[in-house]
DNA sequence: ATGGTTTTTACTGCGTC
DNA sequence: GACGCGGTAAAAACCAT
């Protein structure tokens, strides 16, 4: 069991992927469209052939309160000034005394006191500042064997920002951070990537990323929902060559099924590669359990417990297709 | 720390190509 | 014989208490 949280319940999305619903609907009237989000292709759930391709409309960041959407809308001055000069950074002498010795004034000794107290606030800054370059160079690196869209990188910055604010980093490596608000940011925008698949691409152990993200979600007060199992279909259908049509009665079998109890406590991963297993086989493009548990990041076991569940449960027998 | 649930690992038998 | 599939037992992983 990986996620045991059970939210069966979509967030409601944004203005900006209504855009793309009714983008869906002008295309196919009969809304029989899936959206592979791996490759940004609209695919005709009847034909399987790519009806388009689109590009994300969202914005690349989310806000949950009204202070948060201040702080992240890019139009106008920068709120969080970056220093440039290195001059700046001279520290001014605890002594409160000026440069002939003289002891000073009250009122200057107010002022001195607020400069260093500040300076202290722009030192920190900076080293936030370098750190963060640091670590949005490996986030680059590794959003690119990862595939990631822009959404998910940006959703991932932020949260690494943050988390470095808090201070979290320190004692942890940059990398291994990195990793979790990867996977993070990947599972709050319904595009997860799974944890084998991140830890695959850096030096950081699956169990190390977990940890890391548990500890984020903690730290940030942050909320996922648990993932929706019908998110993988596409991916692994994708990686089987397996059309839209298996994809959307993959996703089918999922949701018909999703009520029934069977989902909660169990790894998505595993349903979704049963349900593409099952769906594969109604269309006659067979694919081996153990093609599907390898793109799908599980066992073969896995996949054939669920697969046992669904077939149960479905009444499902291969014997009546061909 | 402990227990309960789930996945994984490893191994076996059976049928088919 | 190799391969796909189904099953099982024991170990490991995970979550909650």
């Amino acid at each position: 069991m990986y996620f045991n949280e059970d939210n069966p319940e979509k967030e409601n999305l944004g203005e900006s992927e209504k855009k793309i619903e009714s983008l869906e609907e002008k295309i196919c009237p009969d809304g029989s469209i899936i959206y592979d989000n791996v490759t940004g292709e609209m695919i005709c759930s009847s034909t399987g052939e790519v009806v388009s391709r689109i590009i994300d409309y969202r914005q690349e960041w989310r806000a949950f309160t009204p202070e948060e959407r201040e702080k992240r809308s890019r139009t106008g001055g920068p709120l969080t000034p970056v220093m440039h000069d290195q001059g700046f950074m001279t520290s001014i002498d605890y002594v409160d005394r000026d440069a002939s010795g003289k002891k000073l004034s009250p009122r200057r000794r107010y002022e001195a006191r607020k400069l260093r107290k500040y300076q202290a606030k722009a030192r920190m800054q900076i080293s936030i500042e370098r750190n963060l370059a640091l670590a949005i160079d490996e986030l680059e690196k590794l959003s690119e064997a990862l595939n990631l869209s822009k959404a998910v990188k940006q959703r991932a910055t932020e949260i690494y920002r943050r988390a470095i604010e808090k201070g979290m980093v320190r004692g942890r490596s940059t990398e291994n951070v990195v990793a979790a608000a990867i996977y993070l940011a990947s599972r709050e925008l319904g595009v997860p990537r799974m944890l084998d698949e991140i830890a695959k691409h850096t030096n950081c152990s699956r169990k190390d990323i977990a940890r890391c993200y548990r500890l984020l979600l903690r730290e940030l007060n942050l909320k996922v929902s648990s993932v929706d199992p019908a998110d993988f279909v596409p991916r692994i259908a994708h990686a089987l060559g397996l059309g839209g049509a298996v994809m959307k009665e993959a996703i089918d079998i999922i949701n018909t099924v999703r009520s029934l109890g069977i989902t909660s406590g169990k790894d998505p991963a595993g349903l979704a590669a049963a349900a593409v297993y099952i769906a594969a086989l109604k269309h006659g493009e067979r694919r081996t359990q153990k093609e599907i548990a390898q793109v799908a990041g599980v066992t073969e076991v896995t996949v054939r417990n669920r697969y046992r569940e669904l077939a149960t449960v479905l009444g499902f027998r291969e014997e009546e297709v061909v």
